[in-house]
DNA sequence: CTAAATAGGACCGTTCAAGTCGCATATTCG
DNA sequence: CGAATATGCGACTTGAACGGTCCTATTTAG
């Protein structure tokens, strides 16, 4: 529960070590997946999915490959999670959704769904650039990025 | 993904329930489970781990039933999760769960254990009181809590 | 005693995540 | 041109987890 997808997973690393290389002008789906250790086929559909929704370019091709489509600072963890593994619902009616016998009944579902704007606020502000940059937030005091999320229950 | 269980959507409904029938000395799962429409064995074994973990208390034979252990003030909704879902993690590795072959090699593994804590700490700041009482938080302005994260990437 | 309740184990069907395979298409290079 | 790389995309398999049911034992009020 609660658990997110070991392609979103997958997804941020890439994007975030295509972040971490900003000279190179393409990196092939096998490149990234030899980086970690991901299953090269797997990788090579999660990228496509990037370059659908926008978030990457690609280039097919011998030395071709993918390079972030938009700054790092502009890619926000959100959006590569919706990319991936479509829309956020922290429930399983949340608008938009189908599949809950007793919406009508259920008296949690707005609470809830207020919850859910709440996390998503979190990962919307968590840019790839937040991920790539300064691997120790915590030991370089003074300059932590601070986001405020303002919950309202 | 990043989706709440159905029996962690159900206990929280229940608690919810007892928390708004305070006068009640106790109230049965077939009750319970009427009320919304909830599939009573289910609940039934729901209300059961949380009976073990201390937020409830059972008494078997007729006129039993559960109630809460404590006040719907001091129980938080992360709490109910913990408790019917297990631990509460956003990633395959985090700290504590075993399986995901690359953490050695992983780069956002800690970044994104700072995220789990952030959305636990979320899940912290709400209680079960929250969510019963007042049905509309936005149609009584003046008197939103308002529960502050910090977010430190 | 009996009916209503909790307690808890065994079981099952469906869904979905994770990963694989195969093939078509595009592009570069020799 | 044609081979070598690459992306693009759909079908498929496997395994685990979720949601739910059933059955039995135990407690307890009336
Ligand atoms: S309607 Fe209520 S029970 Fe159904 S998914 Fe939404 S919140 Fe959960
Ligand atoms: S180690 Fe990295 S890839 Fe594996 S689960 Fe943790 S974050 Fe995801």
């Amino acid at each position: 529960m609660l658990k997110l997808t070991k392609k979103a997973d997958y997804g941020l690393m890439a994007l975030k070590y295509l972040a971490e290389h900003p000279e190179t002008p393409a990196l092939s789906a096998k490149d990234l997946a030899d980086a970690y250790g991901i299953p090269a086929q797997l990788l090579a559909k999660i990228l496509q999915r990037l370059t659908k929704t926008g978030l990457l370019r690609s280039h097919a091709g011998m030395n071709g490959g993918y390079a972030l489509a938009r700054d790092a600072r502009q890619i926000s963890a959100y959006e590569v999670i919706l990319a991936i593994d479509g829309p956020f619902f922290i429930t399983s009616c949340t608008r938009g959704a189908k599949s809950c016998e007793l919406t009508p009944s259920c008296t949690i579902k707005e609470p809830l769904a207020r919850v859910n704007d709440t996390i998503a606020g979190v990962l919307k502000s968590i840019s790839i650039h937040d991920l790539a940059d300064r691997e120790h937030s915590d030991a370089a005091p003074g300059r932590e990025r601070q986001g405020l999320v303002t919950l309202t229950v």
